[in-house]
DNA sequence: AATATTTAGGACCATTTGGTCCAATAAGAA
DNA sequence: TTCTTATTGGACCAAATGGTCCTAAATATT
């Protein structure tokens, strides 16, 4: 019919959400998305419709490639526990790499827009419901397995380390010490049994 | 000498805190402070310079008045570990309250700022570090008392009781129910043995 | 070649932003 | 009373905000 767009939707959806992740939703400005998805003004607002639209948009995608990663982790034949425990590894070392500490994405919109955007809010808890699953599953795996101690309900161990996890990025973004965390790390582990 | 101030500066500061922490530091209008401290511009502008300059200051002023509820709590005769269930307890009854998931000042001040604003994040920290101080007390006590498993590091439980409640607060914010929040309650509570 | 549509770029918009400044007034201290 | 200072309110500011709209060029399909 006509000439086809030149650039890749979803590759500017993923820059849209760096730029959300490093700075906040506010704090973002259209000129901000604008540079970092490489897109005229009139593109942005054709494809996109608004700042608030592309950014509900990135929670979407964000929650996509998270499960994506989650399901892959979830999927190696290590045992469950160890896949678990290398989550928490990398939570640390990302922390404490240089330019590691944006933390969560999940987690920053939640505490910078949860109580004043509600379909925002929604789209962030159905993100942390598949994270919750995700450990779900593993904890379930790692007791069958016999690595994780069997008379612990796992749901509730799961929502254990999902707010844990959540815990230790807000405290790695705030102090990016690599031993506390370290110490955060394996306490919480130590829950396992 | 003269016309002696109207206003409790204080007050104003508490009141500005309130709107920073309902609605974040960007989000926050010029106006939206204005009406919450009851002040008029040219008052706003002498007494506390600047829009930033007053968010520092009710980082201050949140340590400041956390520090003091915290050793009173610390102060009570109750063993300490009655009171650090107690604090968990009391965190999880805000959040399930009517509006009463705005969650850690702190917190929401890592999130939003840390990464953009040193001034603000140095700030933050040593606020932080004070609630990891406050525990640290608390479980030295607490394994004193023989209620807490003495021979874990109290420092490395001090962390770890911080990062719980963190994280606590952020998943209380973004889904507030209440069965979920006691078990993750419950479950950090095991860890001290 | 005609048609359809995306592209970039910029003009344009009203609103809001944080902030300065001034004038009039009010009230305590000397 | 006089002096000093705080107060309010509003005029004013430049800059940035998110967003609309239009034009002209580019590029595909038919």
């Amino acid at each position: 019919m006509a000439r086809p767009r030149e650039f890749d939707t979803t590759e500017a959806l993923s820059q849209a959400m760096q730029v959300f992740w490093s700075k906040g939703f506010k704090a973002t400005s259209l000129n901000d998305l604008l540079d970092a998805m490489g897109l005229s003004k009139s593109s942005f607002y054709d494809t996109f419709g608004s700042k608030h639209e592309v950014f509900l948009e990135t929670i979407e995608y964000y929650k996509k490639t998270m499960t994506a990663q989650f399901s892959g982790v979830a999927g190696l034949n290590s045992p469950a526990r160890r896949l678990i425990e290398s989550l928490f590894d990398r939570a640390v070392s990302r922390l404490t790499e240089e330019g590691g500490q944006r933390g969560c994405y999940l987690n920053n919109c939640v505490v910078e827009v949860a109580l004043h955007d509600p379909q925002a809010a929604k789209l962030v808890n159905g993100g942390i419901s598949l994270m919750e699953d995700a450990f779900f599953a593993l904890v379930q795996r790692g007791q069958s397995e016999g690595d994780i101690a069997s008379d612990k309900d796992p749901r509730v161990l799961a929502r254990f380390l999902t707010s844990s996890l959540n815990g230790l990025l807000v405290l790695g973004k705030a102090n990016p010490d690599r031993e506390a965390l370290t110490d955060i790390s394996k306490t919480t582990l130590t829950v396992l049994g």
